[in-house]
DNA sequence: GATGAATGAGCATTCATTCAT
DNA sequence: AATGAATGAATGCTCATTCAT
């Protein structure tokens, strides 16, 4: 058996066992019996359980990223555009959850074992730099408000990450992630309150008839 | 020694233990050590580390529901009140964080242990309905958008939960907290999008001047 | 409260507690709420648990032995005055066993702890000191065949003992235990062989028409 | 190391252990090093320590019961064969008692573990009922008398189990197991009365000179 | 005498890891 | 490379006993 192949097969054991136990209650021999091969091979591949562990959870950030590098991001020039390409992240991102139920919940709500709080932490902080720099971006071309980036840009983040959590790991949705993804759009780009209510500084121009222009937003390098 | 104060002695070196090793790597022993007692005493008091554990989340729990239950809730009449309100729950709920971090991160983000998923459920669940119902009363008074209740309560909640646990208890931000609810809110109220930039469709009414009369809201039951 | 009378209480109760669950599985604090004390009253009138089994050990031993000391055991002249006493004997025996099951089965057949194997020693000693006794003094007065007294004593004791662990202890048999102890004592005294099947060398003297005399069977010192 | 071979050491080894020490007192570490393994070693071959002790109980039970089957059990033809045959028996099990004087003692005396009580419970049944059998066909075939089966085979096995239990378990007596067998069943078979005291309506017919012929004794299923 | 909260030594069991085959 | 039997350190929990009140 070709080397790397018997390393997926434990990966992909892997993440089934510690997705349906979580790290504490899966047991090597377990991943070993779903990989079909001996316990003792589990460690011709990795170091430890912890090493296991991490290279699971790195897989699976590492997909995550991919998702996001696969989406066109050049040629936004209006909001609905930024929406549109916001909405494809978000569905890919909630699909790749979806598929992977077992594990992002881990990545997203696991325990600190070895490395992991700091995969973690690396997959939601990489995230949260492509928000921040498109909230630049986007103040800075005028299709957006110059709110305070890092804080908001964490903001969209955790309602992501909380609405994979709850919605897609936990009540196992796995329909209608696009509308959902448009829903949550929405709201952050539009807010709460009712446009009735906004006060009238806050409103467009009515004399030009159209909204200001706002030059093309660059997408950002992050 | 009064039965309570050792109980609640315990809970304390609980809370600091399993709040600083995570439930795993906390030991009974240590737990005792840290609240001046013996390792049997634990037992007088708990069935076993994992109930213990439970009673630590639980304490937590109840404490967050007790800050929103001392909000005053009536008298919104408009979404400048809406945002008064809920900067002061923001606030008051980060406060709580920030005053036990190790706790937080384990109701926030702990792994299952015992009952604790259900413990966090039950948090997170209560807080998602307090925030769904005043978006529902906030868009038939008028005040909101009426948008997809469930969902966008889901987002404001993630996005609070992520907020606490990345900025408070992961990095330790114990400042300034007003200002960071602000932020969100301001966030969570407008949206993303630059005045400018909104469709005139859903600009104010510019003939009356002045934005159309929003029935108060009444505090909802929840 | 009169101290005895706790103490009384105290060996009630664990006579019950132990019997019901054997020393190993009784509880200190189970023995202390059955006699309505506190915990730490037990070791005002116990040393420890050891020596409270103990004493209730005792307490039963000593009751068997008074069985035997109150048949009147003079005026054995006949296999039919010994089969009486003896039959007086074990039912007076078997009643106690049934009355006090739990305790009954500890001293039979309880595990070592502490001087427990001690007790039963010297119950099952005695008792068989007053078999050898009987055995003896029935040979030397023509009574009884002459056989190897200790055996013998030996296995009419165990005959005892099983049937009352078994049939009274086990089974719960509380009723008819006179015609039990009869059965047992004409197996004891007649044997399995039909009398058909008596070699002939050891039939009664026809030629005198009757039992050659025995002489009374005065009651062996113990 | 052949698995069989390991867990037979075990079995030994916690034999020994058992046997010296009773189930309570005894360790698994001290087993485990009587046997030359690892304490984690143990479990690979038992569950726990409990079953560890049944399986070392059932091993006797089933040896007991081996010594029954080895016996032909054929051509009883006279209390002389029975004798004879019961003999043989009553040897064998003495001198197993006596090769296994720790386990036997558990077998016969120890206290409720687990499944001990069953494993002594169906030992001392199986051992009755064949007992109960040769009553039965002995009465039949008119060489016994027709007493009450089941408490005279209780009886007959309550004699065996208390003379192994005390003579070769307690007192250690390895030597001369034959001549005790037939002390006893010397007892068992002509009971404890002189000949010359028997009544007369029991003796043998003088007339014909010799016992009536009964017929023989065929096997009885037990 | 009586209480019962506190004590802490003691032990079965688990399971990640190793290594001889 | 692959195996899987063996390892043994590590720890939660029990419960007889104590002693301050």
């Amino acid at each position: 058996m070709a080397p790397h192949i018997t390393a997926d097969r434990l990966l992909d054991a892997a993440a089934e066992v510690f997705g349906a136990r979580g790290y504490h209650d899966a047991r090597v021999s377990e991943i070993a019996r779903a990989a079909g091969v001996a316990q003792g091979t589990v460690y011709l591949y990795f170091e430890s359980k912890e090493r296991l562990y991490e290279a699971v959870l790195e897989r699976f950030a590492e997909a995550v990223r991919g998702v996001a590098a696969r989406i066109r991001w050049d040629d936004i020039r209006s909001t609905v555009d930024l929406r549109d390409r916001f909405a494809d992240l978000y569905t890919a991102t909630f699909e790749l959850c979806a598929r992977n139920r077992g594990v992002a919940g881990l990545v997203l709500g696991g325990p600190p074992v070895g490395r992991s709080s700091e995969i973690r932490a690396r997959l939601i902080r990489d995230t949260e730099r492509i928000s921040t720099a498109y909230l630049e971006a986007g103040a800075a071309s005028g299709l957006l408000r110059p709110l305070s980036a890092a804080p908001i840009a964490r903001a969209i983040v955790g309602l992501l990450v909380h609405t994979a959590t709850w919605t897609i790991v936990t009540e196992g949705r796995t329909s209608d992630l696009c509308r959902l993804a448009e829903e949550l759009l929405d709201f952050e780009l539009y807010g709460l309150v009712a446009p009735s209510q906004l006060p009238p500084g806050d409103a467009p121009s009515a004399a030009a008839g159209e909204a200001p222009a706002a030059t093309a937003l660059h997408s950002p390098e992050v």
